[in-house]
DNA sequence: TCCTATACCTTGTATTCCTAGGTATGAGGA
DNA sequence: TCCTCATACCTAGGAATACAAGGTATAGGA
């Protein structure tokens, strides 16, 4: 039912955009390459000079995760320390698109209006 | 003490565009001319062929006049009809440069890792 | 041994957005 | 004239989101 309603508010613009800056850019990341968590918070704040909380990124990423946008597997690397990778699924790079159309349209009418 | 933390997150750009996209977009209007509620409302959902519900943008409206980044003043027009128009201070155009720039950055970085 | 950094997570609160209402007026057609 | 629709303002309440502030556990170095 939730995940209806999220899906559905793909196609909105705005509602994705004002609610979406953070999965946009953790979606950009995971198609790069595969990322742990406690990574992306620095990876993502680092994109453009400010900062993610850690109460931030991990419930997007659950949310990411029951949307099927993302998906995670556990390794335990060669140290012993426990991490959670996460890659992007087919169906979020599908979403991923979208979502970088929608920004570079809104993009140029922002441009259009701030010179 | 709501209005001090509002304050501060200007300094940040992920809370700020998060959350600040909609507000960007009303100053951005709004440094063009003046704007009456209602036509806000299509304008700005226009900017990116999306919708703006009424019931986000008025409390939005009131948000940014109690920070002092717009203004209003009511008028009756010459058929009669009550509006309220809005306009930008010039504390709103400073804060405007500002979320101009961050948002030239942001779009260079996501420009970056979307290609 | 103890501290710090890494790495995961949750809870509670504040903020924001939107749905779904409400009021009032003017214009145009039946 | 009356009725309806579009214009134009607004609010209340709930849902979603972001964040601060916590908590746990392990590895590495002083």
């Amino acid at each position: 039912m939730v995940e209806a309603v999220q899906t559905d508010n793909v196609l909105n613009w705005s509602r994705q955009l004002r609610k979406g800056v953070l999965e946009f850019l953790v979606l950009l990341r995971l198609r790069e390459r595969e990322y742990y968590g406690y990574e992306l918070v620095h990876a993502v704040a680092e994109t453009a000079g400010g900062e993610v909380a850690e109460g931030t990124l991990y419930p997007l990423l659950n949310r990411l995760t029951r949307q099927e946008l993302i998906r995670s597997r556990w390794d335990q690397s060669q140290s012993g320390r426990r991490r959670r990778y996460y890659r992007i699924t087919p169906h979020g790079e599908t979403v991923l698109v979208d979502m970088t159309d929608r920004w570079i349209r809104l993009d140029r009418a922002i441009r259009r209006l701030a010179k």
